[in-house]
RNA sequence: AGCGGGAUGGGAUAGCCAGGAGAUUCCGGCGGGCUCAUAACCCGCAGAUCGGUAGUUCAAAUCUACCUCCCGCUACCA
């Protein structure tokens, strides 16, 4: 079963992963909303009803601990950032129709309403589990409370996760010797009651799910092997104030908080239901989209069968947060009767010097940085859009962003514009009075179903550059006309000329709309057009311009030389600083070292021990063993056969010469069949060979 | 180790899902043109065995298998 093409007769939602309210924006998380917000307008565009939401992610223990920290309340010290974010969206042209945050009324009554739901259908069971305890503080230890030892890798986990090791997600209980970062004390387990959503019971909807839903091939690959094990309980409740009440009734676990995954991806619903509630349903019906038609269905045959009548349903993400979104989230949204994604688009992560970026470190481009250097933020939405693929990780560089805005935006979007008007200005003091010629109409309408294509397609990057393209015809247009011979020559040809420049420069304002909406509707207005640019059909690029307008001024500037020089250098210092804490890092803790034996040897223990500096005279390697070499090493009294695990990581051609160090005293050994009388000293997996740096003789002893 | 993504002229990238002349756009190099325009624009040239090996096919950048190398997941986090 396949979903119609938009624009579809069901209203759509547009969602972006929402913010966490513990850090400031970077152009990481741009990316994704500038992504989403250019989506959502394209699918307006094209005639979609669409709404486009999102809200702040308040909840969760990293706040908690926080807030803590910084001596504030939790709310408190989550509203600061949200209040942030819903202040910088705007500032890079991200503008959700509803923009609510996870703590709020909406999202409280619906989330609560959905775990009656899951409570009801019998999704949910309780279970009695060993949490951590602080014993000082007499309270438990959620999430990242808790430090200690992954049980399936043996890395350091903390939480909900073990981020250093395997990366599993971790349940309550699961992490062994566990500490309290609260108070740096280990933690004792105790047994409580928790709730928990079993996952098991939309197995196989889930695996149906994963065949239909559309998107990046990274959101629609990964969660498949999640799908396909065994899926574990999901603990939905925590133990905290933190968060929002798990409806219990009679006392049941009135001191429980629902897990932030439960309620944050809900969010998404109560914004749009804010949304709604605000236009009104006429306008736009959440429940339209969210359920069927109103109704929530929890007929046991949906597993197998699918069904159109609620509405589109697209979530734009970052990559790691797949897992949520593709299993549990669709899970969540099924237990409760509600309909499902219909497609998740999860970006690839932006880099600096091609390594991830780093908050902490500061090796990160920031928001308000970007707004500070006083560039439009069309610039960076074209930049981010079109420098790769949705799902390809990028390296943010402010030498590429200058590069594309003087190159395609100035050069050739910006100075086609301004020749074309400016032109047309001067000697028609508007449009000309002709008709628009057959090349240019067909060519125009081509970059419509283009546009109209990409859309359908989630294309953010060939929507992005449609504009350019148009613009480009354009340029090559006026070039192999030369209208300003034409203007004495053949006046009649001159003003058809510039009666299809001004078509252009038109639908060129309509196309660049969805990623370029400040500039566009600043075209727009050049144009003498009245309204926004962006509620007009997509046909309306094929319309006349008004008669007259006035001189175009630029409608983009040239970033000059100086000002990304400085912003690099700036960054680049940031860079260096960055992977000097790294270095340092590295140095201190290198996680791979095994420990330090404690128990220590006597001398006499060492004496025993008989090193000689010694030259590898053959290297063969060993038959049916695919790491072993036989080697002859000379070791000046003699020349002894040793068999060593080197043939994986070095080449035996280049073996012999090598000047080694031989335990000599080793026990004679028979492997594969050949006898060894001896070792070669080597440091690590990777086989690292001791080798003398001066040139003692051959069988001097090592001591 | 595992998982995901990637390797395409000097640099950055598109094309791959639905195989059909080796290829898109931008920057850079070389040569020319134009002068309406933001030292912009237009035309032409040079430059790549599409990471490697094998396979499927009439046909492979594209599909399959294996291999090599890079990046992320290691603190917050899109």
């Amino acid at each position: 079963m396949s979903h119609d093409d938009f624009p579809t007769d069901h209203p759509a939602v547009v969602t972006c992963g929402l913010p966490y309210a513990n850090g400031d924006l970077h152009v990481g998380h741009l990316r994704t909303y500038v992504a989403g917000d250019a989506l959502s307008r394209g699918l307006r565009r094209i005639g979609q009803q669409t709404a486009f939401v999102c809200g702040s992610d308040m909840h969760g223990t990293p706040v908690a601990v926080n807030a803590a920290e910084d001596g504030v309340e939790p709310r408190e010290f989550a509203m600061e950032y949200h209040e942030t974010y819903a202040e910088t969206f705007p500032q890079f042209n991200v503008e959700f129709d509803n923009y609510g945050h996870t703590d709020d009324e909406t999202n409280t009554e619906l989330t609560q309403e959905f775990v009656r739901s899951w409570v009801d259908e019998g999704h949910v069971h309780e279970k009695e589990i060993e949490v951590a305890w602080d014993t000082e503080e007499d309270q438990p230890l959620p999430d990242r409370f808790v430090e200690g030892t992954c049980p399936y890798c043996g890395e350091q986990a903390r939480g909900d996760e073990c981020d250093e090791g395997c990366q599993r997600h971790l349940e309550p209980g699961d992490i062994e010797d566990p500490v309290s970062t609260i108070t740096g004390n280990p933690a004792e387990y105790r047994t409580r009651e928790h709730k928990f959503l079993r996952l098991a019971d939309f197995q196989a909807y889930l695996q149906g799910f994963l065949d239909r839903i559309e998107g990046t091939d990274n959101a629609k690959n990964q969660p498949r092997e999640w799908v396909e094990g065994e899926l574990q309980d999901l603990c939905i409740t925590r133990d905290m104030d933190w968060g929002i009440d798990y409806p219990g009734e009679d006392g049941d676990a009135e001191d429980l908080v629902l897990y932030v995954w439960v309620d944050a991806p809900i969010e998404y619903v109560a914004s749009t239901k804010q949304y709604s509630e605000r236009v009104g349903a006429e306008e736009y019906d959440w429940e339209r989209v969210w359920t069927f038609d109103g109704e929530r269905r929890h007929d046991t045959e949906w597993d197998d069968e699918w069904t159109t009548e609620g509405g589109d349903i697209v979530h734009v993400i970052g990559r790691d947060i797949i897992q949520h979104h593709a299993v549990f989230w669709p899970a969540m949204l099924r237990g409760a009767g509600y309909n499902e994604p219909r497609s998740i688009l999860a970006t690839g992560f932006v880099g600096i010097d091609g390594k991830a970026l780093s908050t902490s470190r500061n090796r990160a481009v920031w928001a308000e940085e970007y707004l500070d250097a006083g560039f439009h933020p069309d610039l960076f939405r074209y930049y981010i859009a079109t420098g790769a693929g949705l799902e390809t990780d990028v390296d943010f560089s402010w030498d590429r962003f200058a590069e594309r805005v003087n190159g395609e935006l100035v050069g050739n979007v910006g100075n086609f514009i301004n020749r074309a008007l400016l032109f047309a200005h001067r000697n028609y003091d508007g449009t000309p009075d002709a008709d628009v010629s057959e090349d240019v109409r067909d060519r125009i309408e081509e970059t419509l179903a283009a546009f109209e294509a990409a859309v359908r397609e989630y294309d953010v990057r060939t929507l992005a550059e449609l504009s350019t393209e148009l613009s480009n015809y354009g340029n090559e247009y006026i070039q192999r006309t030369e209208p300003w011979h034409l203007l004495d020559e053949d006046p009649e040809e001159a003003a058809q000329v510039i009666r299809d420049c001004v078509q252009l420069a038109k639908a060129v304002a309509v196309v660049m709309q969805p990623v370029l909406p400040g500039k566009a509707e600043r075209l727009w207005g050049q144009l003498g057009e009245a309204g926004s640019v962006a509620d007009v059909s997509l046909d309306t690029a094929l319309e006349a311009p008004p008669e007259t307008f006035d001189e175009p001024d630029q409608l983009f500037e040239q970033v000059e030389d100086d000002h990304i020089a400085e912003l690099n250098e700036e960054l680049q210092d940031r860079v260096e600083e960055a992977s000097d804490d790294e270095d340092d890092d590295a140095d201190e803790a290198d996680v791979d070292l095994e420990p330090l034996e404690t128990d220590r040897i006597s001398f006499e223990d060492f004496e025993g021990v008989d090193m000689r500096v010694g030259e590898i005279v053959t290297a063969e390697s060993v038959e049916d063993a695919d790491k072993l070499l036989k080697l002859e090493v000379d070791i000046g009294h003699e020349v002894r056969q040793v068999v060593a695990g080197l043939a994986e990581l070095h080449d035996v051609e280049e073996l012999p010469g090598t000047r080694v160090i031989l335990l000599a005293n080793m026990e004679q050994a028979t492997i594969f069949g050949v006898e060894s009388n001896g070792m070669v000293l080597a440091a690590g997996d990777e086989a690292d060979l001791l080798t003398t740096h001066e040139d003692a003789p051959l069988g001097t002893r090592v001591q």
